[in-house]
Formats: structure tokens, sequence, C-alpha cells
RNA sequence: GCGGGAGUAGUUCAGCUGGUUAGAACGCUGCCCUGUCACGGCAGAGGCCGCGGGUUCGAAUCCCGUCUCUCGCGCCA
């Protein structure tokens, strides 16, 4: 037997029981003749203690941190001044009678006991050690609850759990495809999913209502800080006859909870649901982003007005051509010196913007290099409070937006105006359909090409196609894109017609989708869905800046693993059985 | 592919505008220690300063190249 308790287990009430525990030496604190060992599982610590009358005493002092133990003996209590808060079994001891090395621990290359930062490199060739630090343990079992929670509210939800191909064929469309060569059809390959897109669809069309799964999906580009590369897992889900109000409200409810139930600490609010829900166009307008982070109070306007026909011409001239003014309205900066409108002109610059241009109004009169510029009624328009400035940015409208969803989280991070202890859902809804290729100059989806275009085919066909909207939509929590769903095209006639505008012919969408074109012939329900990051929701709720700190067995950077040495180079046979040869590229 | 940061003991880091013996902490080894919980004390071992060139009387330090890790851009329907 090698244990009757866990090392989270033993309180007052088990006093002058015999007990077994099996564990890691988290540490051992040797007195000479009275020696200490901390006893770790996945539940908990235990100190146990031997002293010199024991003959193991001796042996016992030589065990490495680390090493693998199992120690019987006798629970007994602390004396009052010994108690250990801090510990769930901080009350007791258990005094060592025997002990069994169940396997030794050689040196350690990094220790478990503390949890101070480590290289990445070192922790990843050694990842089940760093699985044993505090940090990383927790957020794995973090991570198992979480899903364990979400397989719950979908199963309660009346979604159905499903497992879709992983050797499936490659997407046109998308990322770049992982490729597994096949031995049978020399010369063809299988590709990862990307997602299980169209398997999600096809189940939907083969009646089963609702579909959802904890999904694995494979994208073979480069990774950030949020993007693993090679694999990561989605919540997958679709519904049948819904509409994107039916998709959002069944949803909703389970982010929320999961959320709700999973944050650090009970001062975390979660934004309730209903999400707001921001057309793509006015998050663009007021957030400069298609991701913005709520909890950042600063909102972008047009002040375009204001400076068109004012003496400032270098804002006046360009609106001659066609730019636009933004502003960024920032609250009690009457107080900020000098050096801070300079540091962040300095930014703007190393941005590559030709500076940013602010207005601050104190002690009752307009201050800032600009100011002098505008009359009385343009500064009246620019509605400033006391003690507060404006930043203004002047560009053309797109890059105008987008340079200033980067002063807005420039400033946002400076004065340290971000809420730490909130979740802020909502949805970007209205994309559009398609936009303009800026290389090739010709019109492309741009996002999922399985979307529903607003309006259906009377849209598609009347209206110019940069103005269609699709019932495509995101879900963006405090900056970080959680997922995009869609509602789907589940008409052949209208899917042709879509593709057609993006310059594929029947011929080309027949042979690049034939499995999904042909399933909408045989009655398709009208039916969509969403797919929120696994990875990234257990991210927020962990409060960890990077992904691979959520992953029990990540890659890194260069997508290698540096534990399982992948990827690796193949035998010679191998690849003459798969009828591969490799190019020296050199 | 491009740009930023980093690479010094087993590990985390310090090491100034170049100066002769490259430090600290943790870990490791030995000795001491019966109430610690990051135990403590004393002593010790441990370094191709990522690698290759160059400048210099002298390079961890300056320059060039290269490799590795990391962050960002491109990419991610």
């Amino acid at each position: 037997m090698y244990r009757t308790h866990l090392c989270n287990q033993l309180n007052i009430q088990n006093l002058e029981e015999k007990v077994i525990l099996s564990g890691w030496v988290d540490t051992i604190r040797d007195h000479g003749n009275l020696l200490f060992i901390d006893l770790r599982d996945n539940f908990g610590i235990t100190q146990c203690v031997i002293d010199g009358s024991n003959k193991l005493f001796e042996k016992i002092s030589n065990l490495n941190n680390e090493s693998v133990l199992r120690i019987s003996g006798i629970v007994v209590k602390r004396s009052d001044e010994t108690i250990n808060k801090n510990l769930h079994t901080g009350d007791i001891e258990v005094k060592i009678e025997e002990y069994e090395l169940l396997s030794n621990s050689d040196i350690l290359p990094l220790p478990v006991n503390s949890d101070i930062e480590y290289g990445e490199e070192i922790r990843l060739k050694y990842r089940f050690l760093d699985l044993r630090r505090n940090k990383l343990h927790s957020n794995i079992l973090l991570r198992n609850k979480i899903i364990t929670d979400i397989r719950k509210k979908m199963n309660d939800r009346g979604f159905i759990e499903f497992q879709t191909p992983i050797l499936t064929s490659s997407s046109p469309e998308g990322a770049r495809d992982y490729l597994v060569p096949s031995r049978i059809h020399q010369g063809k390959f299988y590709a990862l999913p990307q997602a299980p897109q169209q398997f999600k669809q096809l189940l939907m069309i083969a009646g089963f209502d609702k579909y959802f799964q904890i999904a694995p999906c494979f994208r073979d580009e480069d990774s950030r800080a949020d993007r693993s590369p090679g694999e990561f897992y989605q919540l997958d889900f679709e519904m049948s006859f819904v509409t994107q109000e039916d998709v959002f409200n069944a949803i909703e409810p389970v982010l929320f909870e999961v959320f709700n139930e999973n944050k650090k600490n009970d001062d975390i609010k979660v934004s309730p649901y209903p999400f707001k829900r921001i057309p793509y166009n006015d998050t663009m307008e007021f957030y400069g982003t298609d991701k913005p982070d709520l909890r950042n109070p600063l909102k972008i306007e047009d002040y375009t007005t204001v400076f068109k026909g004012s003496n400032f011409k270098i804002f006046s001239s360009q609106i001659e051509k066609g730019s636009v003014v933004k502003g960024i309205i920032v609250k009690n900066t009457g107080d900020q010196p000098r050096s801070f409108f300079d540091k962040l002109n300095n930014w703007a610059r190393e941005e590559g913007a030709a500076g940013l241009g602010y207005i601050s109004f104190t002690d009752n009169s307009f201050k800032g290099p600009i100011a002098k510029n505008l009359n009385d009624d343009q500064l009246s328009l620019l509605k400033l409070t006391e003690n507060d400035s404006i930043f203004f940015i002047c560009d053309k409208l797109k890059e105008a937006q987008l340079f200033s969803g980067k002063v807005r989280e420039k400033i946002c991070n400076d004065l340290n105006l971000l809420d730490k202890n909130s979740f802020e859902f909502c949805w970007i809804v209205d994309f559009p359909m398609y936009e303009i290729d800026e290389k090739t100059n010709k019109i492309q989806f741009s996002h999922n090409p399985f979307s529903m275009p607003q309006g259906e085919m009377e849209a598609l066909e009347k209206k110019d196609p940069l103005d269609i909207k699709a019932y495509q939509y995101d879900i963006v929590c405090n900056g970080v894109e959680l997922s995009s769903g869609a509602i789907r095209n589940h008409k052949p006639e209208i899917m042709y017609k879509a593709f057609d505008i993006a310059g594929y012919s029947k011929e080309d969408l027949e042979k690049k989708f034939s499995g999904m074109l042909n399933a909408l012939k045989f009655g398709a329900p009208p039916h969509g869905g969403s797919a929120p990051g696994i990875d990234r929701i257990v991210m927020l709720l962990a409060d960890e800046p990077n992904i691979r700190e959520v992953i029990a067995f990540p890659m890194n950077q260069q997508a290698m693993d540096l534990m399982m040495n992948a990827p690796a180079s193949i035998d010679k046979e191998r690849l003459e059985e798969l009828g591969i040869k490799l190019i020296d590229k050199n």
C-alpha cells in the first residue's frame, strides 16, 4: 500500500493514527539531530519529522529534493508555537517511523519548490518539473476545471459532443495547413483541420440540432504571446434553426458562468449578459480596433469639423485632401508635467506618426501647441472641461482609426486607467462580407466565406459588395479575441453567388467544397455557431500574459517541442515508403 | 522574412565610460546544529562570459558576423 491519506488530508482529528503518505520531497530542513521533510503530492504538503534516535536518520538526511518517498509514521500534534497557519496540515506533523525511497531524483536543473521565474528553454526541456511547480500545476488544474464546467454546461443545454476527423483534407482558404503525407496515395496529403468548420456544419445538416466539441485546431502560422504554434483548442459549437441573437443567447450564460465561477477572487466583476453588441464600423470608429478592451475608459471622437478650414494648416490642408481628425479626451491631465506630453509625442513619432498634438484646458485657458491656431468658436466645440486634454490624430480614415486605437491603448497604459478587476465582454457584429485586397485591388472575403450575407441573395445582386455585411461576429473579452462565428450560408445558390463576387467560378467551388455543397443540396437547416478559444479563456482566468503558461506541453516560439525533440528527422526508409524526396534548399 | 530585447557558475542575475584574481543568491559537497517550515552557521567546489572574427598593450565590456531564446510586425478565411 502506498498511502492511507493524501498530503492535504491529515489534521487534528487524526492524532495518534498510524498513516502512510507518498509524495515528493519538497524541502528538507536538517537540524543535525532533528530533520523535517515537507512531503508534497498533487493535493498538498505535510511536514514529516524524524530525530537522531531513529536508525534511519543518517540515510534520510542524504535524500535529494524531488525524490519520491513512501513514509509511514504517527500523526502527532504540533506544539502551539510551531503550528504553521500557511499549511492545511499545519496543526500536525507525521513522526516518521519508516520510509522507502520509491524513486531517486538527480540534482535538479530547476528548483520545484520556488516560484521564481526561470528561462523558457530550461522550463520547456524539463516541462515535467515545471509542471510540478505551484503556478503551472494550478494553471493546469484550473484548465481542467474550466473544461469540465464547459462540458457540463453545454450538455445541460442540449449540446451533443462529437469527435471529428484529425486527418482530413486541406482547406483552400485561411491559414497554412499542417500536412500529413499519405502512404497509400503517394504524392497526396492529408491536412490537419484548422477547425472542424465543415464537419460541424455537416452534423447540423445530419440533423443533430446542437453540436459542441473541445476541438483541437491546427494552424501552421507563426506564434505570438497569445498564440501557441501548432495546435490550440476551441469550444466549438453549432446550432440549427437559429438567428444570430439565438446563438448569442445560448453561449452568453455559459461564458458568463464559466468566468464568474472560475475567477481568481470575488472582487473581480464579470460583465453581465446580454453582452454589448458593437457594430464593426463603430468599434473601428470609437476604439480603433476590432477587439476593443472595454476596461479602457478612453473613447475616440471625431473632430474633423473643428479643424476644417481652421488656421491649423497641418490638419486643415490634410482635411481638404480627404483626411479626418480623431481625438481622445483624457481626464485629469492638469497635474501632468510637460514631459508627459513630450514623451507621448516622441512615442508617436517612433510609431511612424508625424506626432501627437494636444490641447489642454487648465486655469480656464486652452494650452498646448495647437490651441493658438483655433478661434474661440472652434475651441468651444471641443467641449473640454477643467484639467482635461485632447490628443489629436489626423490621417486618412482607416489609418487615423488604427493609430487612434494605439494611442488610446498607450495613454491608458501610461496613466494606469485599466480596471484590472473586471472581465468586459462584447460582441463585434456586422463585419463586412468583402474587402479590397490592397495588393491586387480585387474583392476578397474578409472573413469566413461560408457566412450568410445580410440581405442574402438580394444584397449580393444589388448592393456594392463592399457595403454588404455578413452575419459574422467575434466575441471579445478584455481586448482578447476569443472567437469568431457566423450564421452560415445554407443555400447553394447564394453560395455560388457569394463566391462568384470573390472571383471563384462555380467549378472552383464544386472542386474545393464538393462535400459541403453536396450536403446543402439535400435539405440543410439554417444554422450558425462560434468557437471561443479555450486556451485564451484559461489565460484570462489564470491572469497569465503568455499562452504557454496554461498548456501542459507547449511548443516554443520556433514550433519545437524541446522535451520530445519534435520536429525530428525521419529515416530514409520511412520517406521512401511515403514517396518523399527531400530538397536541399541550400 | 523583418525589427526590438536577451545570452556570464547547475539555475536566476550583477558586473560602469575597456584595466589584470569575473561576483551575489539559490542549488551542490564537507563540517556544526533538537523545532524548522525559503531553518541557521562555517568552509569549499563549480566559468571557453553563446560561437567565430576584428579593434586594442589589454575585451565579459567596443565593432562585425553567426547561432539560440523571447516580444512584436508580416502571417493568422
